[in-house]
DNA sequence: ATGAAAGCGCTAACAC
DNA sequence: GTGTTAGCGCTTTCAT
């Protein structure tokens, strides 16, 4: 008991000096430490974080997973990581699955528009923070989506581009890529610039292969736009490849513009143009709202926190 | 006990078709799922694997992780990471505390030379294996680095470069990179080749700025090299940045050839050479040699594995 | 300031 | 094929 006193240094523990002294030897003696199974079953939790992400080798997914795991390191507390691959069944598999494990709270990157089952996971008792979307009815950290999409859209109509394309994602769901289409979209029209059918184009995913698919089906149709729109940096880095391949130059011919600066949009093969967003911040915020949680049992009313994204001007879209 | 039997559903357990479909379904209906920490407990082991890398957000690592955590979770394992950022006390803590959690095993990519504490772990029972680096007396998956310098240097003198430069990172105590730059420079010492101390740069990161930083430097001492190897692709693309920045043409002026095949590479400013490893495989091979060690505990030999690397030459060298 | 008793939810080992 | 017993290592509660 003395023992166990000594090593969950909280509040009232009443141990002396020299008892603690005398355990911290024997410990050390011994090469114990405290095993957290079997405190994280008496206490029906653990010091761990579980995190779902739609893809790891993301770099914007990458940045984020990584602050929050230095966050969560900081605090003493482990992260668990899952893929979701936009696989909706694979996301519920790892929540529940963290569950099973009682993780301390789960920060997820939500695939699908509802967010039932996290409600579910919440009420179960399991602090539940939401990544990148909005979340009306729970904790949430996000980019402003909306204003990023305005920015991109005010900077082409600043440079007088009117004939405008838009390369997205296959991500119906995700609603922050729906918010940046929106407010790009919105901004644009208010002053009368509509973006035509078939300059609205859709990626089967956001690889070079699928992405160079998508340019080669805007030449083959003649080509038009003046300015392309692609909802990550990852899209239009790979855009950019292959309109210089079929020998568009960016920008003089096409200019194009992503968003999240990743590391690497300032090392693209023509410097992007881009909507920063702070990744850093996002994760460390979001594991802020969660040990807001955790600590305090207090239910304390939703937190809604969204960051505001920022215009880079490189060279792709001058 | 007869629960218990249905849910560990593994070898000789004899439970008639008519109970297990009575547990299921009243399982279903009170929502029961096992507490995993009290399995953990009574087995002394979960059904996790701890993971240390270098960094998370670098793409090598990131490409890795990725591999590793959908490995796993087709074994229906839980992954948990930990980011050392190089530094050897940082990933000491958490192996130890991937070891109180009962973690069935552990990979690290490590930070020092000396992996004399890994050997404690793996004595002390946890199963690990070696990301990145040769490992004598454990398992261990590694890309043939020395192999992977010796093309790139054998690419510079097929082309004709004999002024040749060489930057690198850090990592006095990086072995994989040590055995790059070994290759690299041996084979071009034996066709008479040898880097001159001035172009034996030095960065003190593998960031924009830092890299930036050296190629400033080699301006300012006058130039000189036709060509450049930089030990990662991170850094390779910073450097043609900054050189196409400074009015520098590559490969006119100089050629530069980087080192993993990131993503990314084929989309830098100048498409860039590199050696590419199979970083997806790198991360697959080492959950199978855990497995290997946790699923039966007989102690075979050590498995050194050794993946090849492929150049890949693109415009930045060409 | 320290200790004793009980129990967290599970499985190993051994009945039946 | 199913049940019983014991115990994994810790914390909670209550006693001293």
């Amino acid at each position: 008991m003395t023992v166990s006193r000594v090593f969950s240094a909280n509040k009232l523990n009443t141990v002396s000096e020299e008892t603690q002294a005398r355990v911290l030897a024997a410990s050390e003696a011994l090469g114990y430490s405290p095993n957290l199974l079997a405190r994280g079953l008496v206490q029906n939790r653990t010091t761990t974080v579980g995190v779902v992400v739609l893809e790891l080798a993301n770099p914007f997914f990458a940045a984020i997973v990584s602050g929050i795991q230095v966050a969560c390191a900081k605090r003493g507390f482990l992260t668990v990581v899952g893929e979701s691959g936009r696989d909706e069944f694979a996301e519920r598999r790892y929540i529940e699955q963290f569950r099973q494990f009682r993780t301390a709270g789960v920060i997820v990157s939500p695939v699908t528009r509802s967010l039932a089952h996290l409600i579910e996971t919440r009420d179960g008792g399991t602090p539940v923070v939401v990544l990148e979307r909005r979340w009306r009815k729970g904790d949430c950290v996000s980019a402003d989506d909306n204003l990023g999409g305005q920015l991109v859209a005010r900077h082409f109509l600043r440079r007088g581009f009117r004939r405008v394309g838009l390369v997205r994602q296959p991500d119906p769901d995700h609603s922050a890529v729906r918010s940046r289409v929106r407010g790009f979209r919105h901004t644009l029209a208010a002053s009368g610039v509509r973006i035509l059918p078939e300059w609205d184009l859709q990626a089967s995913g956001s690889s070079i292969e699928q992405v160079a698919e998508v340019v080669d089906r805007l030449l083959q149709a003649g080509g038009g736009p003046s300015a392309l729109f692609a909802v990550s940096d990852v899209m239009a880095i790979g855009i950019i490849h292959r309109l210089i391949e079929r020998g568009v130059r960016v920008p003089e011919d096409i200019a194009v513009v992503g968003y999240d600066d990743i590391p690497f949009a300032a090392c693209a093969q023509v410097p992007l143009t881009t909507v920063a967003i702070p990744k850093q911040s996002l994760g460390d915020t979001s594991v802020r709202l969660l040990f807001d949680r955790i600590d305090k049992s207090s239910p304390d009313a939703a937190q809604q926190i969204s960051m505001s994204p920022e215009l880079i001007i490189r060279s792709s879209s001058p």
